[in-house]
DNA sequence: GTATCTGCAAATTTTTTGCCAGTAG
DNA sequence: CTACTGGCAAAAAATTTGCAGATAC
């Protein structure tokens, strides 16, 4: 696809994975990354059919699952049903509202003072969940080029 | 149902949200509270069939929906799709293996010292997730009695 | 030129729902 | 007794898959 129309980092990140950019790719990108909410599939796919109007559904998950192997896109379970994702590589918390289901970004800072200060603008807090991820002794993932211990 | 077949707090816990105390709830619950993982509605559905044969899977879900709205167990969203689901109600973290998508229990401790331990102990941590539950200004929950401001 | 990708639709998987006999309170 | 439930099967919702023509490199 067109080399000017989308970042040299983006398209070495996707070709560092074995992908390949194509326009379908770079599209579900940039609207992730012009949004500040964090969109479902579907949510993706009518926005993106804006400039690819015959994108089936089934590329943009085919797309999210690409961009999310490349480590360029997070997929954020939702107790809902529906993943949502995130084009935000640095790390961040979220904040999940109980009764719209929304999902905010919040700053990735110490916890007892970003919770006063959420409190203190109008947010209930409810509960914190915490969830580490990795592998646990003995299912390591097959070790990245240049990633594991040497 | 028998009563002395369960707990008092278990059948309190399901009357005051407003459900009643059934033996598939109850067999639910003591399923959950009996193993340390956290298991999908259908791993629920395959144990209780031990205790209670004819039980169905639809079942299940309604006693883990009936569950979950009186507190007494919390339903994890997961990234492969199937949400899991947790007895326990103390605060506590979750290490989700991205191999074998298992769920462990990790307790509440301050992080870097719970990283470096799980390190020590063979795990390999590549991210960390912090969700913060509640409800955005505005979008505030009808307050449980005696639960809100006052 | 060739392996990968898209679009489309069908298939799969997970969860929810409707209904009527059965049960808890 | 009476409303709430359980079992069952059908439906809905979310995601994945298969394939033939199109595209990236």
């Amino acid at each position: 696809m067109n080399p000017s129309a989308v970042s040299d980092e983006f398209r070495r990140a996707l070709e560092r994975a074995g992908w390949r950019c194509t326009r379908q790719r770079a599209a579900v990108y940039d609207y992730l990354r012009s949004v500040d909410c964090h969109p479902t599939a579907d949510e993706v796919f009518h926005a993106v059919q804006g400039r690819i109007p015959h994108i089936g559904l089934g590329t943009v998950y085919k797309a999210l699952d690409a961009l999310a192997d490349a480590g360029l896109v997070v997929k954020i379970p939702d107790p809902a049903g529906r993943a949502r994702f995130d084009a935000r590589t640095e790390p961040h918390y979220h904040f999940r509202c109980l009764r719209t289901g929304r999902l905010l970004d919040l700053p990735a800072e110490a916890l007892p003072d970003l919770l006063d200060r959420l409190r203190r603008d109008g947010f209930r807090v409810t509960a914190c969940r915490l969830e580490v991820l990795g592998f646990t002794p003995g299912d390591d993932a097959p070790p990245p080029p240049g990633g594991g211990p040497t």
